[in-house]
DNA sequence: AATTTTATGTTAACATTGTTAACATTTAAA
DNA sequence: TTTAAATGTTAACAATGTTAACATAAAATT
């Protein structure tokens, strides 16, 4: 417990802490190795002995961003409790909270700016870290049981996911005035999907009363 | 024509000729003050006598980027030639094309990093620079004349939107290998909007046959 | 137990970044 | 012709990520 002055004990599990309540509030670009430094009361060039550059330690903050992101959507997708329908608008309505909730975190996830280091650690296609592949899977396994029109399920889900992705950085990358609206607007946005790929509509016991109402409008 | 060795004549246009050069190519987190002044032989604090500061360069971008991307668009939403439609897809195909073409262009103006900026200079839903306001009143169009169903503009617009906006990100933030499929999701994304938005599918007269082909479909 | 090796820290220096101050030169105005 | 304004340069700043040389604590070896 006590701490001898010199060596730190755990400062790389510490480095990485830091950095994750760090885009809690702030962008990752303005994530320095002096904020690392200062709040470790290390100096500035401590944190290479723990990685071989800040790229190194952001690589390790998308690996585990990815597993967060993943174990927060992929189970709602994979949950054979629920009908089809309550996952996909759980997992929807989940993914959209997320990115609200962790702005930074989803840029850093789904953004340009470090697409080289994830493609050399993760594949978002085939792996379970973006709930790709659950979201792929689920849309195959409603087409199996009729509740979902036949049709190519890559392109679907590359398509359903890019209406996520779509409102998800509209409402984070605020060039609208749109979270006030935004319970709706993906309320609105699950039943659009429901209107196209379901084959029709049929009558689904949904365990979630919105889900019951847009499925068989009220009269 | 024959230019001095200290005055350059031209400087202002010149780096912003230059800055639009590079983003062609690279993206504009790369775009430094050394390379505008070595592709112009002046000094690095050169720019400095036109712009107050790099953010007023890339502020200078953002405004005529912007002019860029609304003349590409809003006119082809309000041709009134055009079958509705016809207009909708369209300006949804212009946009995704411009995204590509662009990306780093189109990053610069919807991204996050320089929101602070854009959001000091152009108003996105209320202006022609977007092409936000366009497609709205060409919604609002539809829905008069009975081709569309009768809901919230601002928020169909919206969603409309956060589709064309997330499908380009997709594709331009390179996360999937989806290019060379892009003709194809975008036209089976053009096909779910107007499933999901068109009150029923009334006859049109489209021009593009693959419009027709998608109203009518074949039996 | 003493010595050596490894792990982990520090300080000092680098080049690159945007930026500013002090100075120089050309053009325009008085 | 003189003065003022516009537009350029050079030199220096602090902040950035990074590396080299050095220091110290912990672990391994003798």
């Amino acid at each position: 417990m006590i701490k001898n002055e010199y060596h730190h004990g755990n400062l790389k599990e510490e480095f990485l802490k830091i950095a994750f309540d760090f885009i809690l509030k702030d962008d990752v670009e303005n994530l320095t190795l002096k904020v690392l430094s200062d709040a470790t009361g290390t100096s500035r060039s401590a944190i290479y002995r723990h990685f071989v550059s800040k790229d190194a330690l952001i690589e390790m903050m998308i690996f585990k961003g990815f597993e967060e992101f993943g174990n927060a959507i992929s189970p709602l997708l994979k949950n054979q409790q629920k009908l089809l329908v309550d996952r996909f608008y759980l997992s929807a309505k989940t993914y959209i909270e997320f990115a609200m909730q962790n702005p930074n975190l989803y840029r850093l996830l789904f953004g340009k700016k470090y697409a080289h280091i994830r493609d050399t650690i993760i594949n978002i296609q085939d792996e379970e870290c973006s709930g790709f592949s659950a979201l792929k899977a689920a849309i195959e396994e409603g087409q199996r049981s009729g509740i979902l029109k036949k049709e190519d399920s890559f392109q679907r889900t590359i398509l359903i996911w890019s209406s996520l992705h779509g409102l998800s950085s509209l409402l984070i990358d605020g060039f609208m005035d749109i979270n006030n609206i935004h319970t709706e607007l993906y309320d609105k946005m699950f039943q659009d999907m429901l209107d196209t790929f379901t084959a029709k509509k049929i009558k689904l016991l949904s365990s979630i009363p919105f889900i019951n109402d847009m499925i068989h409008p009220a009269k």
